[in-house]
DNA sequence: GCTAGTTAATTTCCTGTGCAACTAATTTTG
DNA sequence: CAAAATTAGTTGCACAGGAAATTAACTAGC
């Protein structure tokens, strides 16, 4: 009932009218403008596979994010995660905390330095992921079934290239 | 001094084996899973960006879109804004809230409807754009720089694949 | 071996934001 | 035309998350 209004407008302005290269005018079109429309459209990507694990498995963006981390690296610790994620480490440690209250993962001081801890996934974690993995594999398929091989590839490759530019850039700024 | 190690951190697992597919197994490689990255790279451009306006402009996300997209339309209303940005009405509320205290744009009641209320740029709202836009788009002209015109444009075509099947998925899930 | 500095993780404080309840204006229905 | 339903925008509340202070474990310098 309320969406028909609200889909159409989402990208109904700007039909076709100068379609390529930027604005020179002092205006600007955020529907041209790559930082606002990746960011849009990434946080409604993000936001709707959220659904999926918070209302199913009670878990919030970053705890899944730790799972899946951990699913694939065995043995990880909070400063680690930081880095591979660009999470906060107090968003890790909070998410740390409420995975282990529920005994989805174990954490054990490291015996060769007792300030970090081993963080592992538990039988419970694992069991989770069992289920939860395909559901979000399945959830991405569907998503990117409009896409041809070519252009899923492609994507990444240049995702991959804005990323390393954005290291060069916070070098320098 | 402190960057070195997370820079290479990034993503220095996962050098190269099994490059492409998704894995089938019981573990999730985040780096290949496209909600995971396209998000990632989202808000670390964003992030990067929020601080141009940020520091040096007193904006937030929220105003700094919706002051582009009035400097692209003219005549708004916040539930326009709401629609076109996929933000939430209280967000945008409190957004404009701060704009019009800080006299960049002004608001009056709309003659046809009392509830709503037409946004303008003011003078100063628009002075302040003709400083920011440009800045805005040397940024983003520098973030793509590494990408070919092809690239950049093939981008946009699959965002725009990928929005409209987002939508595709949330009318039946 | 003790002091100063560093580092991993936690905690405190505070801001921003989503949700839901609300207010006020408008439209619909009977 | 009055009552009910809808709609634009605001506000209260709770919570997530970032910055900075804090704690605890380690390292370096003397």
């Amino acid at each position: 009932m309320n969406t028909e209004e609200e889909r159409q407008a989402g990208l109904a302005m700007e039909g076709d009218e100068d379609l390529a290269g930027p604005p020179t005018k002092q205006e600007l079109d955020l529907n041209q403008f790559l930082p606002y429309r990746l960011n849009s459209l990434a946080d409604r990507i993000s936001q709707a596979l959220a659904e999926l694990y918070e209302e199913r498995y009670q878990l919030n963006i970053a705890q899944w994010r730790i799972l899946a981390w951990l699913s694939h690296c065995d043995e990880l610790t909070a400063k680690k995660i930081c880095a591979y994620t660009y999470m906060d480490k107090a968003r890790v440690s909070r998410a740390i905390q409420g995975l282990e209250e529920r005994g989805l993962i174990s954490r054990t001081p490291a015996p060769e330095d007792q300030r970090q801890q081993d963080l592992h996934l538990t039988a419970a974690g694992r069991k989770l992921l069992t289920k939860l993995i395909p559901e979000a594999q399945a959830w991405e398929a569907e998503l990117v079934a409009t896409l041809t091989a070519g252009e899923y590839r492609d994507l990444l490759n240049v995702m991959r290239k804005l990323e390393r530019q954005l290291e060069r850039i916070g070098e320098k700024g």
